[in-house]
DNA sequence: TGTGGTATACTTGTATACAATTATACAGAT
DNA sequence: ATCTGTATAATTGTATACAAGTATACCACA
């Protein structure tokens, strides 16, 4: 482990909220954690800070925190959201990268593709974000990459604990590579294009397979 | 002052910073805050994680802090997401409000439209918050209510500073006064063309206010 | 039995002490 | 003069002590 103590409390309970060990109302109680965890309050207090900034817990009139999640409906909201945004993420993107940076997400396809015929869902899904994550940085745009970025960290940490679907990410590493080609082209309606239908599928199979839905 | 130490160092440390006071580049250490500002180091740690959080400062390799601010460029591109997600929330919201509801918008629309009357800069703007705010969160989408409260935030605390525009006001809350009355009739069509229309011309009028421009 | 009040324990907010890391300044060598 | 190594100072990370507020349990009383 290398980051800080307040990092390694962050992802702890972060996954504890999201593989169920703390449930949706349990309250946490600065103390109790110190103690499960064996360290003190201070990188206690900064971890729970930044699980209400995500919206994982929130804060009762009389301070204490409960345990909130990320529910189907709130995968099935970002979804919606990201329909509405990353494709012009993607449109920017094509009008902006640098030679250097197409290389970087050439050798990211790449892998992906090497994963997935090779087996290896974790990797795969590291590539996935990767691929996700750079493209919002090369969009120009610091505020696009944040917005995006943490809803799309959001639905990563969900997907984590879900059953992976091999069909899905063949057909996903494809549309990877469509992507790719049309920001090579520096073509940012092709990009923007191929990015909504990108996610429209990818949401069409979350939410099948959590059974959420937005009507 | 009625907050935490920390909620009151964060509000002083984002007002230094989109006033000026502390310029992008600057770096703040812990020590120096705590002897301006009269506190402890640990709601001072509390305010700059909040901050980061925020993207008004960011930290070095070397875990120092660096103010980073709020550009021009940020604030086109806030509302470059906003028109592209704002009018999908007020679609929401039409389907969704109930009469309660509704009646706490038209009070607010109805004070909104008193106070351009009267004058008053500040209400004025309160209003107007308080409009967008109450939308997003009866579009009932959590996830897209954190997000435009977000961006929405960061817009307000940047026109906090510049001058207001009284043709702009008054245009304005007749904007919102149209969007009321689709809210009211439950037309999502209607609410969505009428909301994107008035971020459209907030954008025009910020953007030639500060000269920050998208292309 | 139910209600109100008080003492107690619990929990969070804040300050501070200590440890570990990083930056800075200075002396000596080349 | 520049570079390098080391000592020192500055800064952050972590732990803990103390204060203030909040909830809880228990008892007296109606």
């Amino acid at each position: 482990m290398n980051g800080s103590l307040a990092d390694f409390v962050f992802e702890t309970l972060e996954n504890d909220i999201l593989s169920g060990v703390y449930k949706r109302g349990d309250t946490l109680t600065e103390l109790k954690l110190c103690e499960r965890l064996g360290v003190s309050r201070t990188p206690v207090r900064e971890a729970l800070n930044r699980l209400k900034e995500q919206q994982l817990v929130a804060e009762t009139s009389s301070h204490s925190v409960v345990v909130r999640g990320v529910s189907e409906q709130d995968l099935a909201d970002i979804y919606e959201i990201r329909l509405r945004i990353e494709g012009y993420a993607s449109h920017l993107c094509a009008e902006r990268i640098t030679e250097e940076q197409m290389a970087e997400l050439r050798e990211i396809v790449a892998l992906q593709e090497f994963y997935t015929e090779r087996g290896g869902a974790s990797a795969i899904r590291d590539m996935d974000s990767r691929f996700h994550e750079l493209v919002y940085q090369y969009c120009g745009s610091e505020m696009l990459r944040a917005t995006l970025s943490d809803l799309h960290h959001k639905v990563q940490r969900y997907r984590k604990l879900s059953v992976e679907h091999p069909e899905r990410a063949r057909v996903a590493v494809k549309e990877h590579a469509d992507i790719l080609r049309a920001l090579e082209q520096h073509d940012g309606n092709a990009a923007e294009r191929l990015t909504v239908l990108h996610i429209e599928n990818a949401k069409k199979c979350i939410v099948s397979a959590t059974g959420a839905d937005n009507k």
